[in-house]
DNA sequence: TTTCGACCATTTTCGTATTTTGGTCTAAAT
DNA sequence: ATTTAGACCAAAATACGAAAATGGTCGAAA
């Protein structure tokens, strides 16, 4: 039983490890060019060792961008919630989501060259970004009509109205992380959209 | 005198057949495998011919897009005109424009293809609608603000308001119009854009 | 249980031969 | 004088096979 946490705790640092050195390794390389012999080196292990814990590059990519992602919509979700009313917290979730990844894409210059012409890696973060925050807003979403603020949802179309939300976030994430450089836009966007031209 | 008329009706007559074979052949094969043999047979004409009517291929490639893109805008800005506020007339601008879009591409299937995966065409449309959306919504911005329904801009920030806007319709352009196939979603979201959440 | 290096099948990369394509030029037709 | 066509060219795209790189496996060793 003892042994048996030591190990838990083992594989759970090493497998911490790996992912860190993998996110070394994406920094500098991106994500296509980045080969499991590049994280293996970088981790200070074997090649093969990667795949004792974990079962594919594939997975190693996922974890890494999942800890990513998870860091920027905590961060986005803390800063929602200082706001008082629903209204509220929807605007600091796009300002903070959209200046957090702002901050991200500096740190990941390659990572951004390569979302801007790759379908494949915006398909796979669009996925991971999908589930994560669909709960959420739904969350903020049934509050607000809960509450009367959102008079004009019934929660029959809250499924609806959730999904057309973060398709917005996701277009002004593209839009504002990718495209415009100009930061005061951000938060006007945010503005907008919670307020209303 | 006479002639010389005579001439520019023909040369007129000339380059719009050239642009419509050149239409034709771009809905069947795409912007990129669209060559120039394939435009002057469409057109019934030999190769050199189309030199004598325009400079390049990208002359006649740009002229096509911004005769489609003047199609769109024109459609949507009849909408909008048919607005009381300018509010709605913001509203009604989006949603044509993006209902207008979704139309397009169900005929140019095989460009929307290439528009996703390639920045270059990306890039090229977007600097042909920039410019020519900009005045537009500058203007009904503007009526907004002296009407005093935009009472929190001042005509100082008009340039970045429009701006941002501008970069919200086209990030949700190329969201509805590429990404979401749920038609729903657009009137939704532009009755939040334009109303806020 | 954990790590490693050798190994393999599949991709990716790369250099090159070949074709295609945008664009020009000259001459003919109108 | 204006308009069209076809031969022609340089540059770009493509096809292709060889060589290198890469993801993933396996048995042995620590």
């Amino acid at each position: 039983m003892v042994e048996k946490t030591m190990e838990q705790n083992k594989d759970e640092r090493v497998r911490t490890e790996i992912l860190q050195a993998a996110e070394r390794v994406f920094q500098k390389w991106g994500l296509n060019k980045a080969t499991m012999e590049d994280i293996a080196s970088e981790a200070g292990k074997g090649k093969s060792t990667l795949y004792y814990y974990y079962e594919s590059k594939d997975a190693i990519f996922d974890a890494v961008v999942r800890q990513e992602v998870d860091h920027l919509l905590s961060t986005a979700r803390e800063s929602a919630l200082t706001g008082k009313t629903a209204k509220e917290k929807i605007k600091l979730y796009i300002v903070t989501l959209m200046m957090e990844m702002k901050h991200f894409l500096v740190l990941y210059a390659i990572v951004r060259r390569e979302i801007r012409g790759d379908q494949k890696v915006i398909q796979k973060l669009r996925r991971i970004f999908q589930d994560k925050e669909e709960a959420f807003v739904k969350d903020i979403l049934l509050e607000g009509i809960r509450s009367g603020e959102f008079s004009f949802i019934n929660e029959g179309e809250l499924a609806l109205f959730t999904k057309t939300i973060i398709g917005i976030i996701h277009s002004l994430e593209l839009h504002f992380g990718l495209e415009s450089d100009d930061v005061d836009q951000i938060e006007i966007a945010a503005r907008l959209i919670s307020n209303g031209i």
